[in-house]
DNA sequence: ATAACATATAAACATATGCGCATGAAAACA
DNA sequence: TGTTTTCATGCGCATATGTTTATATGTTAT
């Protein structure tokens, strides 16, 4: 009867009580997601440098135009981007310190950060 | 001739110089990816509360013990979580601080924190 | 040693998602 | 108005990844 009976003396209960709501739980992987692909990556690190225009980030990353569409399409559903219109071009940055703040403890963390 | 060629005042070489190495990108996107999963956060914010064995995880979780056992792999590869061997039990546990503050900040984040 | 339990792993299947292609929409300019 | 430019979107394909079922590994207790 293979049916992994708990054991230890944790009341289920007592953690999911204490765990955020379901629906803070898929948001939270939800946003953490938009940062986890290498094309957003690149698209991000490129706006944290400077306000960009599409054409810029298809020149700049070497990535198609409907690619960089795509996945700012993804990142401002997100509200990680947010972009301005201005004449031809749209051009895109940041939408917020928390963003930036967030790119930046991620670099320092894979970069060896302190433990 | 749908070129897309380039506009602004923007130096294509001068984005890349500044931006961190493509190594860099990819790990970094590999580490956010790790949280952007509904059932890896779950298992996060459970092990955010208090140390658990696989089995309290299960229970406490409403998911399948090989369920939680891979992502228990995936996580504990990105060294995300770390596990200590108690008898017939596997306790784990967040691995660092990072790890904590990061889940601080995303929750803060989703909930309408600052901007 | 055998049985029972806790965890890890393997294989199969379903789903999600990124990318490339073609096209569409909107705006600027002739 | 027609053309060009810039950007967005829909579709199809390939791949990656999560979940489930079944099984293997390892540990404790009888």
């Amino acid at each position: 009867m293979i049916d992994f009976e708990c054991c230890g003396p944790v009341n289920p209960d007592e953690i999911r009580d204490k765990m955020p709501l379901a629906d803070e739980l898929s948001e939270l992987a939800q946003f953490f997601k938009v940062f986890g692909e290498v094309s957003r990556i690149k698209i991000l690190s490129a706006l944290y440098i400077r306000d960009l225009c599409v054409c810029d980030l298809v020149d700049s990353l070497g990535m198609n135009q409907p690619a960089v569409s795509h996945q700012l399409r993804v990142l401002r559903s997100a509200r990680v981007v947010k972009g301005r219109k201005e004449g031809k071009h749209v051009y895109y940055s940041l939408d917020d310190d928390h963003v930036r703040k967030l790119l930046r403890d991620g670099l320092e963390h894979i970069r060896g950060g302190c433990e």
